[in-house]
DNA sequence: CACACAATCCCATATATATGTGATATTCAA
DNA sequence: TTGAATATCACATATATATGGGATTGTGTG
């Protein structure tokens, strides 16, 4: 039982190279390979891939279209972006789009083989330099604020939850079991804290800041 | 010049292993080898490790704990996770910790020398399971909705992403320029189609769905 | 022990919000 | 051209919120 391998990359010699790699290779069977991905519901059709080998760079319909136009056909398929680009929009908008690695193309010689085998296995593949960006923007994101920052208390947070969830004054009383006035008492001390005085500044700053989720 | 490498294993047979496998490999000095990272700091000072491989499940202190010590220190020395658990919290709490990479066990044998290298170079090599987990847990957050799909009209959004910056009827009527009794409408609406009766659901529905930033 | 602080509750009131009903002008597609 | 959707404004009112006071109880620390 073999691999189907299907590619799509514009530059010819490239093109050639995975070919001749892939051919080396006992256990896979190239299917087709194109310079550009616009027949891609033919192909998947008729060619019956198990993997997809897309450059990212294409002519007519880029990688990304391409695996969006993959992604909205058939979910199973797997598919490895091929990049010169190690950018993070590129990144995200591919792993967005729905494929399942990420391989940098000086990294192609000595991986592709494995990498394809990791896709086939449900990993997600991805040179360093791509986990490292991805990594990053995590982070940025990252280690959020804890409400200690603002000095709440555990009521308070307790009622900043309850309220970001939508909760009314009341609902908010009912929901931690302390009366109405409490439940004004402590989102005083919250406002305060937060230099804020509205519900939607107080919601908007803790959800935005990360002080709760 | 040969890279100095530390390693916190407290598995004794895999330590050695570990040993075994470096010390074959050029270029590489192994500056320490110990159970637990319970004497961090003075081995920092004094060993001068450029790579430190850290299991993630040491007695004592585990290796998180170690990562983040480590990361008190010095931000330029590069820590290699080595773990058998791929679950989600682990390899995030790892990465927010300051690790650099994060390799499962099984594959320690195959890749950890070209692991070590592509740390030095600034990358974040990691298993493509751990990869996936890290791609899968992006995508959650996702793709986000656009207000497109509770038919919000263009200038709902605005009303909404006005009062979602903290802005009272009052502040969005003088920012958008138009009537109060017009931002009320618009906020009627806006609540109609996003099933909220109150600003605060309204603000938390569309900040975590992503309708507005 | 005294003092700060967290958590709880009460009262009062000026604004702000939520919601209903109704109306006009513009635009765009059937 | 007729109707649906959008954007705008108006009026009315029942609740909800924001904010100011003041009070009690427990907990822990200097």
């Amino acid at each position: 039982m073999s691999v189907n391998v299907l590619i799509y990359e514009d530059n010819e010699s490239l093109r050639n190279s995975l070919v001749t790699l892939l051919s080396r290779e006992k256990g896979f069977h190239i299917v087709g390979d194109y310079p550009e991905c616009t027949n891609l519901e033919n192909h998947l059709l008729h060619l019956n891939p198990d993997v997809i080998l897309m450059d990212i760079d294409l002519p007519e319909i880029n990688g990304i279209d391409g695996v969006k136009k993959i992604r909205s056909i058939t979910t199973t398929i797997h598919v490895l972006m091929l990049t010169v680009f190690d950018d993070t929009s590129s990144v995200y908008d591919a792993l967005y789009a729905g494929a399942n690695g990420y391989l940098l193309k000086k990294y192609i010689s000595t991986r592709l083989v494995t990498s394809i085998k990791d896709v086939l296995e449900g990993g997600s593949p991805m040179s360093p330099a791509i986990a490292r960006l991805i990594i990053d923007s995590i982070k940025q994101k990252g280690p959020k604020k804890t409400a200690l920052d603002y000095n709440l208390t555990s009521r308070e947070i307790d009622v900043l939850v309850s309220l970001a969830k939508g909760n009314s004054y009341k609902m908010v009383a009912n929901d931690l079991t302390i009366s109405l006035d409490t439940v004004r008492t402590h989102i005083k001390h919250v406002y305060d804290k937060l230099h804020v005085q509205s519900q939607g500044e107080a919601i908007s700053k803790a959800l935005r800041e990360g002080l709760i989720n």
